[in-house]
RNA sequence: GGCCCGAUGGCGGAGUGGUUACGCAGAGGACUGCAAAUCCUUGCACGCCGGUUCGAUUCCGGCUCGGGCCUCCA
């Protein structure tokens, strides 16, 4: 039994998907004009680690996971433009980018990875549905989500008409009716990039592309969607105004789920806008294995903040390397009940991680981790990257010395490899050797 | 100002109305030529003040501090 903390009952409840047959997902990915931070990841993992732990409770074809790609935006025009090419150049660029990053921290690629702007068809059909029903309405080339059409509109965020409106920091332009009134679309200028459409050539606001692609691609009520705490409001809240008024009153997402903030030592969040980020890439750079990443970003409950420090990868590190040892090459058992317990309870992989330190069986080991995307590689890999003829002939010689009781040689040549990081372990079947 | 979180041992981080996870670091021991790894042992933890209770770190209220959102943001 799976139990999930739904934003919107802001509380746990027992998970039930409408189709055991077809558990859908959907989580809000990037919006590629640059690489993706340590913070950007959290979402990434941990709702991969929650793909995995559904398909091994419903099957492995039962799920339909998808993670968009916002490929249509202002920043990656304001980034195009900076840069003198087409904007297609900058998505292709840090779309790979981010599924690079991704999959070196164990992130398996989702079922579908849409594009926006290979769903716009299907934009433009939903924003004409919203003006048909009376939700939306056309002003000065723009066409505009009407907010007080949508009696329900701020259960997500738990937010009144009053304080949205007071909160707003953006003037409010003339053209709206409400000052709660969001764009759906908007009007593209000669050398923007756009689409035709029943309102000019224009592209489509942010929050659409969502709930078109989610429509598209999963349906109109999907089980699971997931994003990180900034989105609730007002992303996820205008996803779902708008999917709900297109679709007769059928709610978007019967779990809503949101993962807490990464903050650097200094504890203020990590953002782009701040300038505190680290980006997924620096820290592969770094020498750090993509896999310690992910097991540093699992360490705290996803709802919690995790504060981000190059202590919590070296402890990641050595925790990892100890789970290592403790699988060895074994094949893949049955997953640990504890293990499974505490990942099904929301999804607490620290409670996880500490009950994965407890299994004993190797095999069961394995399979467990899997499960948390972990103990991916074989043993040596991990310990020994791609190997090194070098290295090896030098432990042969400090094998050979040893042999020989020359023991100020054998610690010379140690001492030497332990200067380039190189750790070396002597057991009873020879010395083998290991990257700190 | 509105809404919402959090506060646990040196550090990270679960959890629980009474018997106090786990990891990292530290200390002692075993093992080792010495180490490393491993194993064993070890560690006055639950922000403050009230309340409920036989009993609260756990429930309730208040306070303090910290964090997030309030139409860029995972």
């Amino acid at each position: 039994m799976i139990r999930l903390y739904d934003t919107m009952a802001r509380e746990k409840r027992v998970f039930e998907p409408a189709d055991p047959e077809r558990v859908t997902m959907y989580v809000c990915g990037p919006t590629v004009y640059s690489r993706a931070h340590i913070g950007n990841a959290r979402p990434a993992v941990v709702f991969d680690v929650l793909s995995r732990l559904l398909r091994h409770v419903y099957g492995e074809d039962k799920v339909a996971y998808a993670r968009n790609v916002t490929d249509v935006d202002d920043k990656i025009i304001d980034a195009a433009r900076a840069d003198g090419v087409e904007p297609a150049v900058i998505t292709r660029r840090f779309e790979d980018f981010y599924i690079a990053d991704m999959g070196a921290l164990g992130v398996r690629p989702p079922d579908l990875a849409p594009r926006a702007t290979e769903t716009v068809a299907e934009m433009i059909a939903m924003i004409a549905r919203l003006i048909e029903v009376g939700n939306a309405y056309e002003a000065d080339g723009h066409v505009l989500f009407h907010v007080p059409s949508d009696p329900d509109y701020g259960a997500l965020g738990r937010r009144d008409r009053d304080a949205m409106i007071a909160g707003a920091r953006v003037e409010v332009a003339a053209y709206k009716k409400d000052p709660a009134d969001f764009v759906l679309w908007k009007p593209s200028p000669e050398g923007v990039i756009g689409w035709d459409s029943p309102w000019g050539r224009g592209r489509p606001g942010w929050h659409i592309e969502c709930s078109a692609m989610i429509e598209r691609h999963l349906g109109e009520t999907i089980d699971i969607h997931g994003g990180g705490l900034d989105l609730i409001f007002p992303h996820h809240e205008n996803e779902l105004a708008q999917s709900r008024c297109a679709h007769g009153g059928a709610p978007l997402a019967r779990y809503w789920l949101h993962n807490g903030f990464l903050s650097m030592a200094g504890s203020e969040k990590m953002s782009k806008s701040l300038g505190n980020v680290v980006t997924v890439g620096e820290l592969l750079e770094q020498g750090h294995k993509g896999e310690t990443l992910r097991f540093a970003l699992l360490s705290a409950h996803y709802r919690q903040p995790l504060e981000w420090s190059g202590q919590l990868v070296a402890r990641s590190k050595a925790t990892l390397d100890r789970l290592y040892r403790g699988a060895g090459s074994a094949e893949r058992g049955a997953v640990d009940e504890g293990v499974l317990d505490a990942l099904s309870d929301d999804l607490n992989a620290p409670l996880a991680l500490s009950r994965l330190s407890a299994v004993e069986e190797p095999a069961s080991l394995r399979a467990s981790a899997e499960l948390l995307g972990l103990l991916a590689e074989a043993p040596d890999r991990w310990f020994q990257g791609d190997g090194d003829a070098r290295i090896d002939g030098l432990v042969a010689a400090r094998s050979e010395a040893k042999a020989r009781r020359d023991f100020a040689e054998a610690d010379r040549i140690r001492a030497e490899l332990t200067g380039e990081g190189i750790l070396l372990e002597d057991g009873p079947a020879g010395t083998t050797w290991r990257r700190a």
